[in-house]
DNA sequence: CCTAACTTTTTGACAAAGTCCAAAACTCGG
DNA sequence: CCGAGTTTTGGACTTTGTCAAAAAGTTAGG
């Protein structure tokens, strides 16, 4: 991100403390967790409460500045890397998640054969595995 | 789902009242929530605990005999076609989920370009959209 | 620079989904 | 039918996230 500042005032949102630390936490470790980034905005600016990273995760998210990823069985991660249709590679034992580029192409990078009248919007792919350091523990 | 009972002896599974109908109950009603299912065994056999739906659900996907899914903003749904390698469709607003065939062909069906070292097991599809009714009511 | 209107942040209670644990009940081989 | 080993149950607990109201901050206008 090269100037949190800039891209609130872009988006017409209030420049607050909080909002440029969490910018400036979810620039710096793309697809941490908002407790995670809640601990790295803390020991940035002092102080930050849970409800605020939260509401600041969901306003930078509904404006797309960020955008959130859930995969099965982890809290939500967030990154800011977006608009450039990657998807996510991630380890089933420890949940670390890297970013793989799009297999197919342009979003939407995959169409469903059959789409029983839905009208389909994106298309989420999730690679599963086991990363290297895990591998090596058992 | 042919025969529950025969399913679980193959497994060498003991077979409970409460497992062969947890096992129709996800036959029967395909991305069910463990939620949903608990009521549907309820009707079917009376009473479950709701310890004894996760715990069934758990030995049943363990054992590779029905398969969890986990979409985000949703508690995790259960289905029992497996090993045929097909994805989900979710509508955004209701929640209601569809099978759709492969888009590329055999497991695992898309190949990262790049993987970090991960050994990769699995490649989950998410279509999401909106269905028919969802459509119709905005 | 100061004020007023509007947002944002904070605090604390609450909710959903699932897990942990120990006791009671059950299944199955012999 | 018995006994060993599992499964089921009930209840407390954890994690992740949301709701609501009061306090504090931000920005535009004078």
């Amino acid at each position: 991100m090269r100037d949190p500042e800039a891209t609130l005032r872009q988006h017409e949102l209030p420049v607050t403390a909080q909002r440029l630390a969490v910018l400036r936490a979810v620039s710096r470790h793309p697809h941490a967790t908002a407790d995670a980034l809640a601990e790295i905005v803390r020991e940035d600016i002092g102080a930050i409460s849970r409800q605020s990273v939260y509401n600041v995760l969901s306003v930078l998210t509904d404006n797309g500045i960020i955008r959130r990823i859930q995969p099965a069985d982890s809290p939500a991660r967030y990154e800011d890397r977006i608009g450039d249709n990657h998807h996510h590679l991630v380890c089933r034992s420890c949940g670390r998640t890297e970013d793989v580029c799009c297999a197919v192409g342009e979003a939407p990078c995959l169409t469903a054969h059959t789409h029983h009248g839905f009208k389909i919007d994106e298309a989420e792919v999730i690679y599963w595995g086991t990363c290297p350091a895990c591998q090596k523990k058992r």
